[in-house]
DNA sequence: ACCTGAACACCGTTCAAGT
DNA sequence: ACCTGAACACCGTTCAAGT
């Protein structure tokens, strides 16, 4: 009944959020398909694009962050923001987004590294990535600022992440080196975002 | 006359060099050093350790810092430092040694890619991450910001460099998409830095 | 002690030939 | 149009057996 480009990500999809990454070959993919490798390559030109594919799958579940939103600081920032939000306007949207981003990423076994891959070899941004550059421009910053704050924001996430998911990896392999305090990743996740948020000047600590 | 460990290690280094990460396999290094594939687990327990060492040797380039500078800023920071350096004490440290470890990465074709997978796996930092942290505790920042900022700066490092090489790679295998204007992957990278370490509260940016 | 030979269990990709 | 069979050119790692 006719392989579908759709069951091939479907079950490659599958592959990674089960097994991770290392176990994502054409091969394996091929043989859980019920069919031969050369198969596959009628419906996609080759891994590269099918990785390409699962990245842009797993940034999909990030939410559009709310349209509305008072403009950047004019001047000097509102003064020391709380660790949720600042008075006025609700929590830092860029922040958010981050958030949302870091979420995306955990859902899926070794999200991070599926898109750093994905995104060296396509030379145009990820979608999520170029909604960050845009909703700092939105709040305020110039172009070039704007774009190379979303790289530096992109690598502080992905970076993060990845460090995260390698040493999730390694814990269920059963390889790791005794104390494996690795309970505070969200604290160690929201200083960097933070910090690159207040070298921004759209504070969220002082 | 029996193979050398050292042997092994300059060999990988020189394919390394000259032909990046993707050529580095255990039998190339057999073939280049004309000996069988099995002959390298005598000297060297697996190709995860080999790549061990060269980030360890890529990153033995980077200079220690300076051991002698000012104290890090009391209560208020020093003004608009300039691009190369604040008025009193030299130029800001970190960035120096950003810079140092930038090069070192650089001068080895996918020198971030080695260092990114070979911290990945050992779980125990690096020795000019630890460098780094040390730094950012010796101008003033406890314990765990120290930790948690370097961190967040070597993950700006490798990823702005990771992207830079990826692109030189890209475009020495003659892949590029026209229009290959990356001239200013240095002020990229410096934008990066500098807005950690405003956000950090060690000014080079106001 | 140090290495060969040979195997095991894999890879990504191509392509004539079949249906 | 869509897939099989079979090949090409590779991987990392192990290990008996040789010297």
């Amino acid at each position: 009944m006719a392989l579908t480009r759709r069951q091939i990500e479907d079950a490659a999809m599958q592959i990674l959020r089960s097994y991770g990454l290392a176990d994502l070959s054409m091969r394996r993919l091929a043989r859980d398909l019920g069919v031969q490798p050369g198969a596959l390559y009628w419906h996609v030109k080759n891994k590269q694009e099918l990785l390409g594919v699962l990245a842009r799958q797993i940034l999909a579940a990030v939410p559009e962050p709310d349209a509305d939103h008072p403009d950047g600081p004019e001047g000097e920032v509102s003064g020391a923001a709380a660790d949720t939000g600042s008075p006025i306007g609700g929590p830092e949207p860029v922040r958010q987004l981050a958030l949302d981003i870091r979420s995306a990423l955990l859902s899926v076994r070794d999200g991070a590294d599926v898109v750093s891959l994905a995104q060296a070899m396509t030379s145009e941004a990820l979608p999520a990535i170029s909604t960050l550059r845009r909703l700092l421009e939105r709040r305020g910053l110039g172009a070039q600022p704007a774009a190379w704050g979303a790289r530096t924001l992109t690598h502080c996430i992905l970076g993060s992440v990845a460090e995260e998911q390698t040493h999730a990896d390694l814990a269920a392999a059963g390889l790791l080196p005794e104390g494996a305090e690795r309970n505070n990743d969200d604290e160690a996740f929201l200083f960097g975002v933070d910090t690159v948020l207040a070298g921004l000047g759209l504070a969220a600590r002082a």
